[in-house]
DNA sequence: CGAGGTGTTGAATAGAATCAACTCATGTGG
DNA sequence: CCACATGAGTTGATTCTATTCAACACCTCG
């Protein structure tokens, strides 16, 4: 019954292993944790403004969160993929403040907030492993900020593609292939580019033979000269900081 | 000895009362809680890559999140303003992941992070509060991004001013002006526009009378106006304190 | 006083958005 | 089964926005 390829974020927070946080642990986990079937792409799992109730990880498939400018034109805000969670703003706000649409045939699982928090109430190792959680979602939207902030449409969508592939492959996904579950109007948005500018930089990219692309299926052929074109993470572990500037 | 405008974020987790948080728990903070004195404009409180040991608030002043990319140019990432934290991304890497540097005389305090965990473990209450703060700081995070992608430097400006302004007064500032600790290209690079572009849009501001604005020193003239320029952020129940990271 | 950082302004350029047309694949109903 | 509608993706021409390069005014600080 189970797909292969399916993630339970729900029942391993944040890709913990049950070492790190116990068998005990994820046997509440999985007591709490309600599993959705799968739904069609399209469904909304919660709209903005809806009272906040439960957090949700990814199993199968790719979500969007979006709002909507004064115009009712649709920003992309995020995608989250499986292994991942969203909705988390929820816990400021009480209220969920993006609406969240599967991109393709999905399945999430939820966890209420009340009941992870009392089961947390008894777990340090889940405490910690929330903290981090939550740490993490705001390392990936600083990165995602800074990549897009005052860089050319060439950087942000390598940045973007490279990204996706990460993640994507995080769950066993082959390395050098890409299947994209957004159109080129929605991957755009999130780079805050137009859909014309995202199609033309694919085909500068596949011009340059960085990519090869057909539709929504990519495949990889040089990722050093993508790395190159994206937006460097400096992220620590690697390279003193430069102090000398002219 | 107190400084009237002084804001201890570190006593009062996220603009949280005493009602909040028990008064033993302000207690045990005070007692973790590291008081840092007044530094001097371009003071680093902690740099990219340094261990992580303990999340950061400010006191008075202002902090700058800056990350430098391939060509070791500055990329600011936030603005920390008092009553906010920041360095809460080094929960996640156990490592800071950006350069913080004071952009005026400031006063930040310290919350040694193994500390803070200890405290909370025995207080649900603080559990809740900083589930809510890292929740909060996503929120933050996502708002700005939203607002930046895809909008003219106008929009992207309007919102900044609005937001440091709504963001100034929670200490208690005057709400018609704005005194601005950074510098225009601080400002813009923040906001992923160059300095002329950015001191382009503050002429283009006063020309249409939305602002007055003589160096870093504003007046807000219209601020109807400027919210019909700024790309509007439609939260449903809104309610509580904002938060920043680095 | 001069030095250097900050802010402003102008002219030229490059980059992305916009408007528009067209292809292609898919799906629908007649 | 085919005509047609639909949305996604591409491509071209044009317009507009923001960057870049350059020069200069200003202020503070040594």
């Amino acid at each position: 019954m189970q797909d292969q390829s399916e993630v339970s974020p729900c029942l391993a927070l944040d890709a913990a292993t049950p070492e790190v946080l116990g068998d005990d642990v994820i046997e509440r986990l999985r007591a709490i944790a309600v599993q959705h079937g799968a739904v069609a792409a399209g469904t909304r799992i919660f709209r903005a403004g809806e009272p906040f109730r439960a957090i949700y990880g990814v199993r199968i498939g790719a979500i969007k969160a979006i709002r909507y400018d004064g115009t009712g034109e649709e920003q992309v805000v995020a995608f989250h993929l499986p292994g991942e969670f969203f909705g988390l703003t929820g816990i400021h706000s009480d209220h969920y403040v993006n609406t969240t649409v599967a991109l393709e045939r999905t399945a999430v699982c939820g966890l209420p907030y009340q009941r992870l928090f009392h089961v947390a109430n008894e777990h340090p190792r889940l405490r910690r492993q929330l903290m981090r959680l939550m740490s993490g979602v705001i390392l990936t939207e600083q990165d995602q900020y800074a990549a897009m902030a005052g860089h050319t449409a060439d950087a942000r969508l390598a940045f973007l593609l490279l990204d996706l592939r990460e993640r994507m492959s995080r769950g066993g996904a082959p390395q050098d292939r890409l299947r994209l579950p957004m159109t080129r109007a929605e991957l755009g948005s999130s780079a805050g580019l137009a859909p014309e500018t995202t199609s033309r930089v694919f085909q500068q990219f596949r011009r340059r033979e960085l990519i090869e692309a057909s539709g929504r299926n990519i495949r990889f052929l040089d990722l050093a000269g993508l790395r190159r074109l994206a937006v460097p993470l400096t992220h620590p572990g690697h390279g003193t900081g430069r102090t000398t500037a002219a």
